[in-house]
DNA sequence: ATTTATATTGATAATGATTATCATTTCCAT
DNA sequence: ATGGAAATGATAATCATTATCAATATAAAT
């Protein structure tokens, strides 16, 4: 389980609880720029961010928060071939839901789009239910992203 | 045609020079150790299965060809989220044809796989044309990875 | 074959994101 | 309040990947 008790948690602040975890002054400055944002944010983004609220935060506080947040199932991290990781609160009120991305190698761009996800998301299913059938693995997650070229940057042949 | 020494896919020379590159001993070489293996291996194994062949051949030579290969089409470049790039021929006589991967979170293993190949891409390319409509946005590439665990890690729970 | 222009190489240093240390501070249950 | 665990932040260390740059190899031109 990723919770350390074996309490359910509600949303945020009780979901970090919940998961034993202590509801710090930095957390929830994170917490808050990742529910606040549409963007895919890095941990410098996010450093940069929070730091306009608590100044004294450090850039390694960031990071552990962000382990931890992947840890227990609460963020999303990304590699959008940027050389960075990119974050994004898995679920709440805020989110647009379970989605997948459009990566543009021109400009980075990233595209949300919710478009098709009952079709894909049955589609994985069979899928996931064959696989593991035949390879005895077990899925957890899965990951799917398209990538080229936004429409900005299909003029620049 | 004057191969200097590998016993490498003649099928890449053609494609290597009319980008106008040469095709060299440490790039021959390199292409022999993606064609030989059935692994994803990352920079640093590539360069020293090479250097088996080649000992004067330099980490920075790998990096270099394996960005020329990338940017050429010839080879895939993955992030399995082990913190290093991993290369995968693109195509082939010994590749086992476009697949997507299965990767186990507990021990880092990749497995490939084709099954249901067919489906998927059928269900992603209708999602790109709705993408394209949609968004504008011209897909080249698309990447699909299951996480999981494999069968051997999923007694140690 | 010799020359010439260019592509390629490899040793080295630099970069930059992420982690590891560790002393200090904060939190919570007693 | 108090003691111990958890969390923090400044700093240094890792480590994969890139940037430099002088030396070398290659293909074309003579
Ligand atoms: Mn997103
Ligand atoms: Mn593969
Ligand atoms: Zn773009
Ligand atoms: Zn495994």
């Amino acid at each position: 389980m990723p919770w350390k008790d074996g309490t359910g948690p509600p949303w945020l602040h009780g979901k970090f609880k919940g998961c034993g975890y202590r509801m710090t002054i930095p957390r929830q400055g994170i917490l808050d720029v990742l529910n606040e944002t549409a963007d895919h944010l890095s941990a410098e983004d996010i450093y940069h961010k929070v730091h306009g609220a608590y100044p004294s935060i450090g850039l390694t506080t960031v990071y552990r928060t962000l382990e931890l947040l992947v840890h227990t199932g609460l963020v999303y991290r990304f590699d959008f071939g940027d050389g960075r990781a990119r974050y994004e609160l898995a679920e709440g009120p805020k989110s647009i839901g379970h989605h997948h991305h459009l990566v543009c190698t021109g400009c980075g761009r990233i595209i949300d789009y919710t478009d098709f996800i009952e079709e894909e998301i049955e589609l994985l299913k069979q899928t996931e239910k064959g696989l593991t059938k035949k390879y005895k693995f077990r899925v957890t997650n899965h990951l799917i992203q398209f990538y080229g070229l936004c429409e900005a940057c299909q003029g620049t042949g």
